[in-house]
DNA sequence: GCAATAGTGTCTGTCAGACAATATAGG
DNA sequence: CCTATATTGTCTGACAGACACTATTGC
């Protein structure tokens, strides 16, 4: 279908082209940890192995578009947060043919992620196993009921990147609500930044910061269920002030 | 040369094809403000339009050696800092045909800027016209030889997330380095960051701050030429402590 | 000595960490 | 009242901004 004439470097058709495919890192904080959902691959290559949701972009979708129905068709899942995170474009990355991936980072609450792994049986959970040396990133490798598994291509890469991107955005950005149920407490969001940064915080002067920051919203409404005294309830500011 | 099967959605081959392409943005500060290299299009579509050099993916190499190849062949240029940006892949983008780009900065000291100038003569010196309009970021135009011009493609899109992507790393990595010679002064450091930053930086604080950080090296020498006291020369420390 | 910029010292307000004290739910 | 956690108050040290002061070069 294509002619390739390499004599004009001008012209699209004069390349072979790569095949470009979109990859999810969906992530969430479960039990205090990272966990990202990935699926069991049926066929080769890395047939058995655990890789991200995934797929080929179609010539008649944009790449966010593209994205968007990955999340739908295999998490379904709709409205989740959603942003590109990376391109991967390794010479050997796919053993079958060039294979360029734009990865994509999707942050859920652990209430989205329990229904996606009811709605979509193929996925599953896995714990991300960081090791948090220093900057430096690098591939994360993760654990599936509790043995460490490997993931296919250069999947671990993906992730790493995902963690440094997440761990990155949690300073000057609101990014942490999209891990949140619609109302939670101070605590919960706590844990949440503990989760990521891999560190404890200070109670009082995490509260003080958020609170400062006016992203938040009092809700007015107050935990229940515990035996002890609740917690207030807050919710992303609608107006926030920057 | 390539099958459509669209039945089987695993197999790679069974998508028609995005043409993959790299655009640079070649960036420096030059008198004060940001200046972006771009040239002229012989050729439709947007033919007699400023555009980022660039240029289609080859088969054979990663992303990331299209981008240095590309840095080679339009600007004669070798070594510099250069980091993914981001990857634009709207379906109008191109008018002839779908074409994905992966847009790549590279950051470049006023020294080298006016080396690949004079090396390579398609390319021209565009001022950043950015408004600061708060967080937003969105498009940035530019102006040549003091007249605003248009971008071709998406390119003004690619500009602004790249100012964006600059303006965010300043504050927690040491890019900065990258826009300077090997030695350099502190108020030459300083003029960086108040270019790329849109403010005036207090002075005493700024050189504390920048000590303090441990990637500075004192070279010794000093500046030479001007008819008041010479400023110490630094360079990018070694061994810098994080 | 003069001009112009480099570099330093000091005060002050802001803010995060530490830690203690108080508040409140269920039992 | 007791337990466990939420929420608040206060002290303190680190640090950035402001601003004045001293240092040093060419002329």
């Amino acid at each position: 279908m294509t002619e390739i004439n390499p004599k004009d470097p001008r012209d699209p058709a004069a390349y072979e082209r790569p095949s470009v495919a979109v990859d999810l890192v969906l992530m969430s904080i479960v039990d205090a940890a990272p966990a990202v959902l990935v699926m069991r691959r049926a066929d080769p290559p890395f047939a058995g192995q655990w890789a991200l949701p995934g797929g080929f972009v179609r010539i008649d979708e944009s790449l966010d578009e593209a994205a968007r129905r990955i999340l739908r068709d295999k998490a379904r899942m709709d409205g989740a947060y959603v942003e590109q995170l990376y391109t991967f474009g390794a010479l050997g990355r796919d053993p079958r043919t060039r294979v360029i991936t734009t990865a994509y980072l999707a942050l859920l609450s652990a209430d989205s992620f329990a229904a996606a792994l009811r709605a979509a049986p193929a996925l599953k959970l896995a714990k991300v196993l960081t090791a948090w040396t220093g900057e430096a990133g690098g591939p994360a490798g993760v654990a599936i009921e509790g043995a460490a598994a490997p993931l296919a291509f250069d999947h671990a890469d993906i992730l790493g990147t995902a963690m440094l991107r997440l761990r990155g955005k949690l300073d000057y950005s609101n990014v942490a609500f999209a891990l949140l149920p619609e109302a939670f407490t101070l605590r919960e969001l706590q844990d949440i930044y503990e989760a990521v940064l891999g560190v404890t915080l200070n109670k009082p002067a995490f509260r003080r910061r958020m609170l400062d920051k006016g992203w938040l919203e009092a809700t007015g409404a107050r935990e229940s269920g515990a035996s002890f005294r609740p917690a207030e309830l807050f919710r992303r500011a609608i107006n926030p002030r920057q």
